[in-house]
RNA sequence: GGUCCUGUAGCUCAAUUGGAUAGAGCAACUGCCUUCUAAGCAGUAGGUUUCAGGUUCGAUCCCUGACAGGAUCACCA
């Protein structure tokens, strides 16, 4: 039992002792004690005034005096106005710490047997990553691991669109103005090459408006008639009917682009299991209309288009298929859907994608669920906030993108110049010091975006760079380097920290049951965020942790402690610490180096 | 216009989902390296939680209405 739900169960035990009243363990919540006060942990009286016909304030005595004489583990308490205030005793803390310390999956949660997938990344192959990318990449990854420590089984997929009308224009573009350029005769990587093409087509594309314009062409029409847009869509066609010189042409961009991700993927650290290809899944869902139309689901007008009434849920009348039989983006969706449950029979399905497409998924999850999915409830969009520049929104047409490879290389060229104005830099080689450049600047760009709640839009400002000071990765990931520096010295000296059982010790600094506090917290937080899909909970308690134990490395001494069993312990609350902190990185995607 | 999201210190973000005197970081100011890494620690200052009502022991959180910003409402993806 944990010190919580002995408490929880102490508090029960003292409502029908004192009060004769039965209360669920659900009806009982203990909150944190806020730090001006004494105590751990906080019991709110007031909702329960109606029982114990009392004032709050007698009624938390009360309470106090019965947990303190009939549990275990709480020491002491104070009432202030109807909060009371519990203290736990300095062995029950040590008990805790013994136990984790001991733990050998500290981190991980039990095998729940159940199987999710996180879609995230989901690239456009026309165009080279962005800003917005690394939010939903580093978001997916860090979600995906979370969710193993969670006890889940974890696939991770990445569905690439690599087809359509904008796929056609860098095409177009490259056909025309491209003089057979290559990667290798540019110097360009595959993606920043198909990016380029894309930007000239729409050049040339307003160009041609312009002109039509001009010529006397409404915009409507110019926009309509451009020759590149016709020819643009010719190809489309032409790539649909398999003609060779187009998937040729296709094939060749396409290889270019997955080389140059390739890379990138490599630098942000990302992987996946599965690969699903829009070429691949553009076909399907046609089935799943005809079945919505056999199960009354969907309906048909005149025109022959096929609809679904979602009025009796709040929407709309949204449509699945058009009249001429082609395909919508959500037939796809439905597709694809079906498609990968058949693939790995997940009890989950995540979307990582961004806030814009939440009404679409809406519409789409509430279509499978009027199917009858088994799957149906288990399907989630994670839908985060776009990341904002100062000057509004990024947009790859006019150029006011923040480049993911440039950032990324900005955020390991300012780490490098941090280090060395520092002068931190001794005994390391070239290529050591090259990865821990990387480790922090990689750390404080993806810290930076994982921190922010998900569900909100962010701010980012390229000319206010990111921090490496406060609350940022490499904060964490110092004192993580602190701890291993503690470690190396407790090492050479023979200090031995292995030993099992604190549990003896005749004194408790309030900095050491603190940090043992927060070291509780971990894997309550590892479920938190887990269920609510949030890497940002975990990144908030990395900074507390490393904050609390920055506090203890200020107030106490580990070296200069004469009881030999309090500098083992101190020790081995260290190694703990580090422990933590390297598995909660982990799980942010976020690498900690054992020296800077 | 309909629907959805957001609004908290000068700036960037928290607030255990209704609890105590709303907390951190940055920026500003004051201390602390002869002692385990100062990318650190301690402190000062900074707030009518956009506004107006309501619900109750108690509201940043829930309800109503304004105001501001964003997204979306395509036979686009």
């Amino acid at each position: 039992m944990t010190i919580e739900q002995q408490i929880i169960t102490g508090i029960k035990e003292a409502f029908q002792t004192l009060f004769s009243h039965e209360l669920s363990a659900g009806e009982l919540v203990l909150q944190p004690t806020r730090k001006e006060f004494e105590g751990t942990f906080t019991f709110v009286v007031f909702p329960f005034a109606k029982v114990t016909k009392m004032a709050p304030e007698a009624s938390g005595i009360k309470i106090g005096e019965f947990l303190k004489a009939n549990t275990k583990v709480v020491d002491d308490y104070n009432v202030v106005k109807g909060f009371l205030n519990i203290s736990v005793g300095k062995n029950a803390w040590l008990g805790v710490f013994d136990s984790l310390y001991q733990n050998p999956d500290f981190g991980q949660l039990p095998k729940n047997g159940q199987k999710v997938m996180v879609e995230y990344s989901s690239p456009n192959t026309n165009k080279p990553l962005h800003l917005g990318h690394l939010r939903n990449n580093f978001l997916g990854y860090s979600v995906s691991e979370i969710l193993k420590a969670n006890g889940y089984d974890v696939i991770k997929a990445n569905l690439v669109n690599d087809r359509g009308i904008h796929i056609c224009k860098s095409m177009v573009a490259y056909r025309h103005f491209g003089n057979g350029e290559t990667p290798e005769s540019s110097g360009l990587k595959g993606d920043h090459l198909a990016g380029k093409y894309y930007v000239i087509f729409d050049q040339q594309y307003k160009k041609q408006i312009q002109e039509l314009a001009e010529k006397g062409q409404t915009e409507d029409q110019a926009k309509k008639n451009a020759p590149l847009i016709l020819e643009a869509q010719e190809m489309l066609l032409k790539w649909e009917a398999n003609d060779p010189e187009v998937i040729a042409l296709w094939k060749t961009m396409n290889t270019w682009v997955y080389a140059g991700f390739d890379a990138t993927y490599k630098k942000m650290g990302v992987d996946f299991d599965k690969f699903y290809y829009e070429s691949d899944t553009y076909l399907l869902g046609k089935d799943i209309v005809d079945e919505g139309l056999a199960k009354e689901v969907f309906f048909k007008k005149t025109d022959g288009s096929v609809w679904v009434d979602l009025s009796s849920e709040g929407l709309d009348e949204k449509l699945v298929l058009r009249g001429d039989g082609t395909s919508v983006y959500i037939t796809q969706d439905m597709g694809t859907c079906d498609l990968k449950y058949q693939d790995f029979e997940f009890d989950k399905s995540v979307y990582v994608v961004g806030n814009e497409q939440d009404y679409h998924f809406d519409v789409l999850f509430k279509i499978m669920r009027k199917l009858g999915r088994p799957y149906g409830n288990g399907l989630y969009h994670l839908s985060y906030g776009m990341v904002d520049l100062p000057t509004g929104k990024m947009k790859s047409r006019e150029g006011t993108v923040v480049d993911a490879d440039d950032l990324m290389q900005e955020m390991i060229d300012t780490a490098e110049s941090h280090t060395k104005e520092l002068g931190k830099i001794d005994g390391f080689n070239a290529e050591e010091a090259a990865a821990l450049y990387e480790t922090l600047g990689m750390g404080a760009l993806k810290y930076f975006l994982l921190k922010v709640d998900p569900k909100k839009r962010m701010l980012f400002n390229p000319k206010e760079s990111i921090e490496f000071q406060g609350n940022t990765g490499p904060f964490i990931q110092y004192s993580h380097a602190r701890i291993a520096a503690i470690l190396r010295k407790a090492d050479q000296l023979g200090v031995d920290f292995s030993t099992n059982g604190y549990a003896g010790m005749d004194k408790l600094e309030n900095a050491e049951r603190e940090l043992i506090v927060v070291l509780y917290d971990f894997e309550k937080k590892i479920k938190a965020a887990g269920e609510e899909f949030s890497p940002s909970l975990l990144a908030q308690y990395l900074f507390d942790l490393a904050k609390e134990y920055n506090r203890f490395y200020a107030d106490l001494s580990i070296f200069n402690e004469s009881d030999p069993k309090v500098q083992s312990f101190r020790i081995a609350l260290s190694a703990m610490t580090a422990k933590t902190i390297k598995a909660g990185m982990k799980l942010l995607g976020i690498n900690v180096p054992d020296r800077m």
